[in-house]
DNA sequence: AGAAGGTTATTCGGCAGCGAAATATTCGTC
DNA sequence: GACGAATATTTCGCTGCCGAATAACCTTCT
């Protein structure tokens, strides 16, 4: 079977110089892939974005906003988090955002220090676009696996999400 | 089996509004399970940056530096390019950290537009204990498969990057 | 040889994001 | 019910990065 760039990094690296202790070759080859793989992902959702003319950011609010248990709305300070940006950075972003009218501030119904914010029927519209572009780029990668080799991936996968979300929950 | 974040995504988006067309469970959960342990790396990664006193960014740009055919050298634009930042971003870092003597520029010998740019001795030292710290936390995920599971989930990413990598090379 | 065109790195102006301080509102307690 | 602590958001100054323009250099063609 043919090499993959984390085939030769691997190669490149064992017993090199650069590195003074050792390091198992296939912890490393797989990190290396699920970096690859999901900076794929990420630069066909690049695409994909700019194609429906948003930015990075814009996009990333809107998913964020959509992915949330209450989808559509949210308060900055829950929006920080949940993308991992400073409250100050959302601020910027809502404010750039509502005025183009893909989303809306609405103040806090019985706690009036929070805002509410809530994507626009515009917004909305955009982000599907922009959804439906990016998951077809994300099938078209998985077509070369068969359906018991995704589930099998699915399953590994799973194991090592549940170890880092256990540990995500505790330590941190 | 307990439900991870990918679970849950999917389950929450099965049949809801937010979405006007259908979707691909497994392909959905894979996907974001590849997110999530990405960023559960780079998270691991930044901590152990932090550790040694290193700024992100001139972490980044000693790896990219290691990582090359020619480890240890290169010319700001291969970094650029390497590191996906604009020829600009790589000459404000090289800036900063040949300031703090981690690296240093050289006149090209034969080309005398180019630059050429070499780590340290201290630079080098810093980055391997990074590395170091980081291999420890990416072993420590792995711990949660066998032998026979790491071989297999290598096997079906490596089906992925390989196509990936085919992609890039051509249409990009 | 000399001009034209391409390549490499840096400078410049602008923008998104961060941390800390400021502001506005609510909660807790006496 | 009033005062201080706690919480939510925004404002402010700064940093890192990008795209475009610039400077220095190489190559090719005539």
């Amino acid at each position: 079977m043919a090499k993959d760039e984390a085939d030769l990094h691997v190669e490149r690296w064992r017993d090199h110089w650069v590195l003074d202790k050792g390091f198992d070759d296939d912890v490393e080859a797989m990190t290396v892939r699920i970096g690859n793989i999901f900076k794929w992902f990420k630069l066909t959702t690049k695409e994909a974005v700019a194609r429906v003319g948003l930015q990075d950011f814009e996009y990333e609010t809107l998913h964020a906003l959509m992915i949330r248990d209450t989808p559509g709305r949210a308060s900055p300070g829950e929006l920080a988090q949940e993308m991992g940006v400073s409250n100050a950075g959302v601020t910027g972003r809502l404010d750039s955002m509502e005025k183009k009218g893909w989303l809306k501030r609405m103040p806090g119904a019985e706690d009036r220090r929070r805002v509410e914010v809530e994507a626009t029927r515009e917004g909305l519209r955009l982000w599907r676009e922009a959804m439906d572009l990016r998951g077809s780029a994300e099938d078209d990668v998985v077509t070369v696996l068969s359906k018991e080799e995704l589930a099998t991936l699915n399953r590994l996968l799973k194991k090592m999400t549940l170890y880092v979300e256990a540990r995500q929950a505790s330590g941190d």
